[in-house]
DNA sequence: GCCGGATTGGGTCAAGTGTCCCAGACGCTT
DNA sequence: AAGCGTCTGGGACACTTGACCCAATCCGGC
């Protein structure tokens, strides 16, 4: 097999890592399955990671950077704040849609994390990084609309999150998108009635904050 | 050690089995640990069940039958829809904070069924017995509280569930009671919001529904 | 062209695992 | 008291696993 570096051989173990915990689960996701799956020898395996706890930790701390998150919750501009968070969540759930094994890696990881003795911090790390994201998205949604958010963005960010992760358990549970979609609108109705308008004054031009569905940025949504 | 007849051994296997898997994992739930919890040996195991395999599948089973579901959502009759359905989710999570790894447990099965061959139908049973349970309370709230459910029951029980589970998920994640409890009260508000008054008329009086938090019933919680 | 660090393939080992087996004990029925 | 079905403790076996090892190869720098 070709040579390469042990940095380049490290992402590749760690992307095969997630695919075999997504397909097969955690338990499956041994160090010749994940070698496996990258192509690779025990050997490598060892020569980048020194154990497969290591890799573990690693995957989730990828997670938690952003590198291997899941779906960003992103926010189309509008001057509705309904149908701003309505078309975020409706990209997300595309997202989640696209690859449901990921999600299950992410909920595998997750799950293993909080059992594990020295990693519940970066299930912790993980929601915070979740709730961050939805927060800066929840606030450029709100100056996009002209609207206020009448709760600590906090609280509406952690709403935010709650939701797209229930709305990702259930649909990987039931596979039922239509249901799943509906719940979506629910959803955005919850989270708009959170927004009051701005008074009315003149709104000072400026440029929309980047918040494109194609960006790789940290989700707000589920596990 | 005492003898026991196989069906009671069958329990006690099972729920020492979803006490393992809460503590530590579905990985390290291996057949040793489990007896080691039960107080047995590897032969009763294997008196009691053909594989581990079969375990799991009994456990699963179990969880969607109810018998060793969640937390039941409840709701206290009143007349005012929120504060029932507010009652209602504190009193679930209540259960939540009482046993987390009873919470874990659900999930780490949930995704085990996910993502074995065979066993898929079994988390989505899980989930259809959530969310008949939330529709069977909604249905129970909405006549004491004398209103209507603007949108489809199943809908607004599906809303309801994807609600729990968030707020479990995130709170497993990072332990924030207070921050929990705020998303409850958005919650309850977004939830009571689907309701309509149904328009004032004689009320023919009937016998509350039974729903207290005590019962163990199916949930329409979190996973 | 040589050297040395980096990287590799293949193998090995100890520990753990799920499953199976068996002699023995227990308890109920006759 | 005897017989028989049920249940048990302890052990064994084959397989898998994570980690480690080593000779060999590769490739960049000098």
């Amino acid at each position: 097999m070709v040579r390469m570096s042990g940095a380049e051989r490290r992402e590749l173990l760690a992307a095969a890592a997630l695919r075999v915990i997504g397909n097969h689960g955690l338990s499956q996701a041994t160090t010749r399955a994940i070698v496996a799956e990258a192509g690779m020898s025990l050997a490598s395996f060892h020569y980048a990671y020194r154990s497969r706890d290591e890799l573990l930790t690693e995957v989730m701390q990828r997670v938690v950077d952003g590198e291997m998150s899941a779906a960003s919750l992103s926010l189309k501009p509008g001057s509705d704040i309904r149908n701003s968070v309505l078309d975020g969540m409706h990209a997300f759930f595309d997202y989640v849609r696209a690859d449901p094994a990921h999600e299950r890696a992410l909920q595998e990881l997750l799950q293993h994390a909080l059992v594990t003795p020295g990693l519940h911090h970066l299930a912790r790390a993980q929601y915070e990084s979740y709730h961050r994201a939805a927060t800066k998205l929840l606030a450029s949604a709100a100056l996009a609309a002209g609207v206020t958010w009448r709760d600590p963005l906090a609280d509406a960010a952690r709403f935010v999150v709650t939701m797209t992760d229930g709305i990702t358990l259930a649909w990987l549970a039931d596979g039922d998108t239509a249901a799943a979609q509906r719940t979506i609108e629910l959803a955005a109705t919850a989270i708009a009635r959170l927004a009051d308008p701005v008074p009315a004054e003149p709104v000072l031009a400026g440029p929309a904050p980047d918040s494109s569905p194609a960006s790789s940025q940290d989700r707000s949504g589920c596990a």
